[in-house]
RNA sequence: GCCCGGGUGGCGGAAUUGGUAGACGCAGCAGACUCAAAAUCUGCCGUUCGCAAGGAUGUGCUGGUUCGAUUCCAGUCCCGGGCACCA
């Protein structure tokens, strides 16, 4: 009898299917734990062995916490709105909804064959107007919300329509400059639209005209995490800005509470640090300088002309006293209030310049020193020093209030700039600065300071920071490099945004009119102006009563921003998820998926988590508990040198005394790094007379770690796997391979050994003679320990995620067993229960050939037994611990007795034997390692 | 440039967190079974000296702490990832 892995996969897939088997319900006696991975795109490429990586992982956890007596929520669905899928519909005129439902379909059926736990019938898909209605309904949710800085939370616009009613806009802190003050009388007194323009300025979904990163070749607007050095992530084409009128998110309101909660969560260190870093906050001052300027009055001699004043910030206040110059934007407001006469027209050059000049180029030239002296000066409130005021490209219009104060002995872009343009250095940290660089240290002790002087920079921050305020010349100012999320696309398969456009105003639709589905289009092309391809339909743009429907679409992140609450409440019609629901299954436990999110979607989730927090929807205000980030399996690149112009090939260690190409083949053509020659021969048409240059006869391949891809030749298709080794097989290989942290190539070559290990397994069961060889013979101790050891071991790897190590704990097992001719009932079952997780479809069969009755889905993971090993069976070898060891001070050439005489009358030791004797003490080298009681 | 990770055999990777470095697997070598091959099994497998027992050496490099360091500390060199005019 064999292990025929293709029949006994079949029987219990088929099993699990019919049984609905892993069907969970809201309620049940056990706890409940959730265990979800982030859902794929289905891509028309199909799954390559480097997507289930996570899939394993997360599977193995599930069906470990279901074992141990968990009501495990383990779904899966598609996020399958995106551009892609839009693209692709471009090219052949495919529907996307068509694409898709195809795609998903051949991502199902690969899925299927690995054995995974999900619970289909809670299956989703961002695309369905089922599921999308309530992604509208939640951005509408957004849409009627304001952030409450004073409870630091977010409130119905409603609360604060009663607010402007009562007290106008002092009731509320001023969310931006553009809405002027006005009272309560004021706000009835508003027609219809003006009070909707002021509260657009509150709304945490709102809609303005700002610059957006506008892709001209793909038509449509990015987000900041879509554009990567000037270039679109996707295609690599130029971006450059456009004002737009599009719809944001307003997730800086709440960058204090995101970066806050990443204290409680357990996300990688340098996710955290990848989220802090895209929060950006930086804590500092804004500080006002008086400006003097003759601009306009050149003739009339006037030095100080009106009362404008020049607003930086600066995170060094207490390098007020070396401020040498100030810069301020280009785009900044007080450029053209302040420029004098004089230098008016240069200024006016170098503005034509800057505008000239696109972000990609503005980006790659970073080093490049440019700027222009406005004639205006800026007062040191201080010590009424007279500061020259520039205006530079490295000064972002963005960030705070786009000026800066320059202290060149600090800052090495000052430093440059100062040098540059000859702007005389003050130094105001003594011997740290040497006149060749800046530093920015905060250790020195100031001089030339006025009444700084002498205080360690440190120490003189907080000085500074009273003294600004206590002046009246400055405050304090918290920092955010985060701007609030774009989320409006001119796109088609996407959320349409369930708002109407009436003469300017924004109007929702009702909840009943949700969801607005998306209206079938002939073609994709943008619409007019960069409109989305909706833009085209007209009768479905225009209303009846002259309203207009808002055109562009809801972002990729959109429905991937809630989710993980819908698997929680799938068929609800009446609300998104019910609040019994989430109050059941609580967070996700454990999430898993790739590093590639760590600021757009976890970033976003976290948001309307938040949101929904604060609005009462959920009880909870992160949605992530743990995560875990699988790396990426790579491609090991196979590749054939062809000699130019001929159609000889040249094995790889000979290729130098050849002018050769290189080019992918197919790994599928290789054994290892040798080439199968008739079969690059059948390979393509253009290779049929292909002749070698071998070496020793073999033509050796030379190969190349590279992303998994189609392009490159390098994917290894996981249907194959498991039709030729099994999907325990695979599974267990795949977390072999390592860490499921770390990136690392696949190489098919090991696997071998994973299935060696299941036949052997199966031989503890039956030999090919004999049949049966199983009995239910009680076991010895001997066998136990075997037993117990590997259910600790695999229950620790497990717990931590280790499942490498487990997989190999398994190995040594099985190999243990087999020598000692282990065969018996009582250790060979616990043995299936641990391996469960890992290999279900033989773990199921060979439970079932067993004579247990039940599913192994009822068994109980065997629990920790370490008490039973101290109380029970003396033979285990315990450490003392790290501390007794070190503080005995084992002399190094003491003889075994010294030690033992030392060791002995230890107090500690002494206290944890309670009065025995050690049975047997391991020396080596003359140092006592273990002692066995 | 800044911020995170990480450097261990021919390879993927272990090491109870300061206690016998190299588990487990792959590859390799030798042997058993076989007419032969496959499959399976057994043994060996960091380097070096030695017939052997055994010795020396060894976790990127240089130091330090310690009875003892892959593990902790300082410095340094590589590799991977993220951010990058954010004042």
């Amino acid at each position: 009898m064999d292990y025929n892995f293709r029949d006994i996969e079949q029987k219990w897939q088929k099993h699990w299917r019919d049984t609905n088997a892993y069907q969970v319900k809201n309620d049940a006696d056990k706890p409940a734990y959730y265990v979800l991975d982030m859902f794929p795109y289905p891509s028309g490429a199909g799954l390559h062995v480097g997507h289930p990586l996570g899939y394993i992982a997360s599977d193995i956890f599930s069906r470990y916490k279901r074992l141990k007596g968990f009501n495990v929520l383990h779904p899966m669905g598609y996020d399958s709105f995106g551009l892609p899928a839009e693209q692709y519909a471009i090219e052949t005129g495919q529907h996307p909804a068509v694409t898709t439902e195809k795609n998903i379909n051949t991502f199902r059926t690969q899925l299927d064959k690995i054995g995974f736990s999900y619970d289909w019938s809670r299956e989703l898909r961002t695309s369905d107007p089922r599921y999308y209605k309530w992604t509208q309904w939640i951005f509408l949710l957004l849409f009627d919300s304001w952030y409450d800085r004073e409870e630091k939370k977010a409130r119905p616009i409603a609360d604060l329509i009663n607010l402007f009613e009562t007290a106008g806009s002092r009731s509320v802190q001023r969310r931006d400059a553009s809405v002027e003050a006005f009272t309560g009388g004021d706000w009835k007194s508003f027609s219809e639209k003006q009070q909707q323009d002021i509260l657009m300025h509150y709304r945490l979904a709102f809609s303005s005209y700002g610059e957006v990163n506008w892709c001209e070749a793909l038509g449509t607007v990015l987000a900041n995490d879509e554009v990567v050095n000037g270039v679109s992530e996707r295609g690599g084409y130029p971006v450059i800005k456009k004002k737009m009128r599009q719809w944001y998110l307003r997730i800086t309101e709440y960058a204090d509470r995101l970066l806050q909660g990443l204290e409680d969560i357990s996300f990688s260190e340098s996710l955290k640090e990848q989220q802090r870093n895209w929060i950006g906050k930086s804590q500092g001052a804004e500080i006002t300088f008086p400006v003097k300027s003759d601009a306009g009055n050149a003739t009339a001699g006037v030095d100080l002309v009106n009362d404008l004043t020049l607003t930086v910030y600066t995170t060094r206040p207490d390098t007020i006293f070396g401020v040498d110059f100030m810069v301020l934007a280009p785009e900044h407001d007080l450029v053209a209030k302040i420029t004098t006469d004089g230098q008016r027209a240069a200024i006016d050059e170098y503005l034509t310049y800057v505008k000239s000049r696109s972000d990609r180029e503005r980006m790659a030239e970073v080093k490049q020193i440019t700027g222009c002296f406005t004639g205006a000066y800026a007062i040191n409130p201080f010590d009424g020093k007279e500061i020259p005021i520039w205006i530079a490209e490295y000064v972002l219009a963005g960030y705070g209030t786009g000026a800066i104060m320059a202290v060149p002995c600090g800052d090495q872009r000052d430093f440059g700039f100062a040098r540059h343009f000859n702007i005389p250095i003050t130094n105001i940290i003594g011997d740290h600065f040497t006149g060749e660089e800046a530093n920015p240290t905060k250790e020195a002790l100031l001089e030339q300071s006025g009444f700084l002087n002498g205080m360690m920079m440190k120490d003189a921050m907080e000085v500074a920071l009273q003294k600004i305020e206590s002046a009246g010349v400055g405050k304090r100012q918290v920092n955010y490099r985060m701007r609030d999320a774009g989320f409006s696309r001119q796109r088609y398969w996407g959320e349409p945004f369930p708002i109407t456009w009436n003469n300017g105003v924004a109007t929702p639709l009702s909840e009943k009119e949700l969801p607005l589905e998306l209206p079938h289009v002939d073609h994709y092309k943008p619409g007019p102006e960069g409109e989305g391809p909706l833009a085209n339909i007209t009768d479905w743009v225009n209303l009846p009563d002259g309203a207009t429907r808002e055109t562009s679409t809801m972002p990729g992140y959109a429905g991937s921003s809630w989710y993980f609450l819908r698997y929680m409440d799938p068929h609800n019609e009446a609300e998104f998820c019910s609040r019994k629901a989430s109050d059941y299954w609580k967070q996700v436990d454990l999430y898993i998926g790739g590093t590639e999110h760590a600021v757009g979607h976890l970033l976003y989730s976290r948001l309307w988590t938040k949101v929904l927090f604060d609005l009462g929807y959920v009880s909870y205000d992160e949605p992530f508990k743990k995560l875990l980030n699988q790396g990426m399996i790579q491609g090991s690149s196979r590749f054939v040198y062809r000699v130019k112009g001929t159609s000889q090939f040249v094995s790889s260690g000979l290729k130098s005394q050849y002018d050769t190409n290189p080019l992918h083949v197919d790994v599928n053509l290789v054994d290892g790094y040798e080439l199968d020659l008739k079969a690059f021969k059948n390979w393509r048409p253009d290779y049929a007379n292909a002749e070698f240059i071998l070496e020793n006869g073999k033509y050796i391949c030379g190969s190349e770690v590279e992303k998994m891809s189609k392009s490159k030749l390098n994917t290894v298709n996981p249907d194959w796997i498991v039709d030729k080794f099994g999907a325990d097989t695979f599974r267990m290989y795949e977390m072999f391979l390592g860490p499921v942290e770390m990136s690392k190539p696949w190489d098919t070559k090991g696997i071998e050994g994973v299935h060696r290990f299941l036949r052997k397994l199966w031989r503890l069961f039956y030999d090919e003679q004999k049949g049966r060889v199983w009995n239910d013979d009680i076991p010895v101790d001997a066998e136990l320990k075997i037993l117990h050891r590997t259910i600790r071991k695999i229950e620790d790897d497990t717990e931590k995620f280790s499942f490498n190590t487990a997989v190999s704990a398994f190995m040594v097992c099985v190999n243990d067993l087999l020598e000692i001719k282990c065969h018996k009932r009582l250790v060979l079952e616990k043995v299936l229960i641990l391996l469960t997780p890992y290999a279900p479809h033989i773990s199921e069969e060979l439970w079932q050939q067993l004579g247990n009755g039940g599913s192994i889905l009822d068994a109980s993971y065997p629990p920790f037994i370490e008490k039973y090993l101290i109380e029970t069976n003396k033979d285990y070898p315990v450490s003392i611990n790290g501390k007794v060891r070190t503080n005995i001070g084992i002399a190094l050439n003491a003889s075994q007795e010294e030690v033992e005489k030392i060791v002995l009358s230890n107090d500690i030791v002494q206290k944890w034997l309670e009065g025995k004797q050690p049975k047997k003490i391991i020396y080596v080298k003359n140092k006592m390692i273990n002692m066995v009681v």
